[in-house]
DNA sequence: GACGATGTAAAGTGATCGTTTTACACTGCG
DNA sequence: CGCAGTGTAAAACGATCACTTTACATCGTC
């Protein structure tokens, strides 16, 4: 694995872990086994760091919703938060730590959400036929309310919100 | 006003905007309008004062939700947000600001999380006639997710929140 | 065999962190 | 009058912050 891949990959997970303000540039040093001048060299900065890190973040998060069912589109959120863990929407944690005031990463912010809400668009009208901007919107709301409430009630929160979604897809299409 | 509660009033608004971490104790002395003496003799540390934000925040929180219906739980968030602005819930990101790693922090996200739980369970069944545990936790995911999804889609996605868990009530007492 | 690129270790930058301390002023109460 | 309580301003605490610098080792390549 190449310097730069390592450098955010276990950046991401210390941001994950622990958030993005309370870890500090000698952690991020020390998890990515490297000094830190090879650090900045790559980096340049740690807003920078944090900006890669959801770039990369978010290319992993696209290639895993790629699906045509709602059904399957949270059986992929289950997948994931198997494998990763569920400490709530990495992306809205960026924004709430820094209050927005970094363009930066309110840009980065604002693409992931687009995107997210532009295929979750996509499925809808898929399955239910055509356009339904309430009914993409609430999915997407269950897509959210899945994510933060599995931080405290775990997968089941997924479980439930799956459910909730075909059956709101089942009634929009009678 | 009296010091605390003037204390913890700009407190909260400092954490909400800017997030836990990045507010420095110099920003909430100011802001108070207090010297960090006298912060400190009421606050004790800045652990302490997120707590009191926190617990303050629940009291606040909990007499806002009493309500007996589902739509008047989402019209009570959107009453909320409207006034409060739409940052999220704070809860959640104390948590991911801070790994779970400060007990006093979790402890209250616990009580604040199972208090709301609780309360969309005896609306759920005052609604639907009788314990519907699924259904409590997708109108949760729903809350949950308005909450979450309005910090960038703004008081659409509580309306369309409400709507879904109104169709969800509506479909599971047929 | 010189060279530029890429890495390391480690000290040092000034600023800011949360917190404590020193020294002093005002107030209400016995 | 005295004194405890509550406040202020401001300096100082060591630690840590993001970041830079100095000095040196190891490469593959022309």
């Amino acid at each position: 694995m190449d310097t730069k891949t390592k450098l955010i990959s276990s950046a991401e997970r210390l941001f994950d872990r622990h958030g993005f303000t309370a870890t500090g540039m000698d952690k991020l040093t020390q998890a990515a086994g490297m000094s830190s001048r090879t650090l900045y060299k790559h980096a340049g900065s740690k807003t920078a760091l944090i900006t890669d890190v959801l770039a990369e973040r978010h290319r992993r998060f696209q290639r895993s919703i790629e699906v045509d069912s709602v059904t399957a589109l949270f059986d992929a959120l289950e997948a994931w938060v198997r494998v990763e863990g569920c400490r709530g929407c990495l992306f809205l944690r960026a924004q709430g730590e820094t209050g927005g005031d970094t363009p930066e990463i309110a840009d980065a912010v604002r693409t992931h959400k687009a995107v997210l809400y532009e295929k979750i668009q996509e499925i809808v009208s898929l399955e239910a036929g055509g356009l339904h901007p309430e009914l993409a919107e609430q999915v997407l709301v269950l897509y959210e309310g899945a994510t933060a409430t599995a931080v405290y009630r775990g997968v089941d929160a997924i479980v439930s919100a799956r459910a909730a979604a075909s059956a709101l897809i089942q009634q929009a299409g009678a």
